[in-house]
DNA sequence: TTGTTGATTTCGCAA
DNA sequence: TTGCGAAGTCAACAA
């Protein structure tokens, strides 16, 4: 028993938060889900059967407020800005570079931008926010699909990201995968329309 | 513009709820950070320097309590009780599995599990509560170095969740993995430390 | 409906 | 302090 703040969202669900946690609450249940009243309890149950049960001893505060479902929040600098802008600007990877195209279709999933370099050679980018050895082991998986293909063969990698773990660096490196760190300002800057030619 | 849920929680997180998203804020600022009132807005700003700032039109509720800390929340049935009950019950692999260690230390860290067949080949273990392509990835870096061990090879994988993905499966099995789903009831059933005989 | 991917993850542990 | 692994992710999009 602990005095806890209990949250009950339009859109169904049921926080229960403490002190601490950050932005997390201490036990929580996604929705759908419903919401039973009864004998100093709520009894929550979501579409699984799994219940989230509140025994409440006492109230020290209650209100309701209408918030509405307005427009929100927009983002920036998501990893599809920094591919849209990085395939406008290959040439931040080096001299000569062409694009191919966006999100190059492989049986295991896209690429986010297939390239080739000055000397015609293939090159898959696999661009993250984060560089972690996550965004390694996907693009190698890319690579070795990639160099199976008579047409495409050799692929070279290029791992790019804001900011690249230095873990993820050695490991893409061990590969023979070029790392890249992208500069997000420098690359919107760069990106005056007014500027660009088609 | 919009009617919005600000939560200050006593860890200094800033909580800014809409009345969608489940249990995650509309936007928020994770602690440490400092928050200074003026002028109708709220600045709260981070060890980094970034910026959540609110502006206050109108306030149709306000209130504060004290909610300490308490014990919070006790979970059951995560990797780490599945890593000791499948430890204590190798056999559930096969008959005449031993166990050699949990947490089996490498240069590139801890196998969850490691242990040795019927015929004594070398077997290494990675759990999860649910199996994705991520755990296959690790699980392979784990056998590639193993295998490097003279000691030790050769080194067969398996890959124990209780549940895995087709993907990952598909994946596992590809590298010549070996897939087992866990029952973690079953597993905790027989876990009846009365039955146990150390 | 199902699967896949990205995200301001947070938290705890160990080196 | 830093790095790494686990977690009840959630939402958007595509097949």
């Amino acid at each position: 028993m602990a005095t806890r703040l209990l949250l009950v969202k339009a859109d169904g669900s049921v926080l229960v938060h403490s002190d601490g946690g950050s932005y997390k609450p201490l036990n929580w249940m996604s929705p759908p889900c419903t919401l039973v009243e009864g004998d100093g309890t709520w009894t929550v149950t979501n579409k699984a059967g799994e219940q989230l049960i509140v025994t409440i001893e006492q109230v020290e505060h209650d209100s309701a407020h209408e918030l509405g479902v307005d427009p929100g929040l927009v983002k920036d600098g998501v990893e599809a800005h920094l591919q849209k802008l990085l395939a406008e600007q290959i040439h931040t990877l080096g001299d000569g570079y062409r694009l191919v195209r966006r999100e190059f279709p492989t049986a295991i999933g896209p690429v986010d931008i297939m390239c080739r370099d000055a000397a015609g050679g293939a090159v898959a980018v696999e661009i993250k926010r984060r560089g972690e050895i996550d965004g390694v082991e996907q693009l190698t998986r890319y690579l070795e699909l990639l160099n199976r293909d008579p047409l495409l063969a050799p692929v070279r990698g290029v791992f790019a990201a804001q900011e690249i773990k230095p873990q993820a660096r050695t490991l893409a490196e061990d590969r023979g995968i070029t790392c890249v760190v992208l500069d997000y300002e420098a690359l919107r800057g760069v990106d005056d329309p007014s500027q660009r030619l088609f």
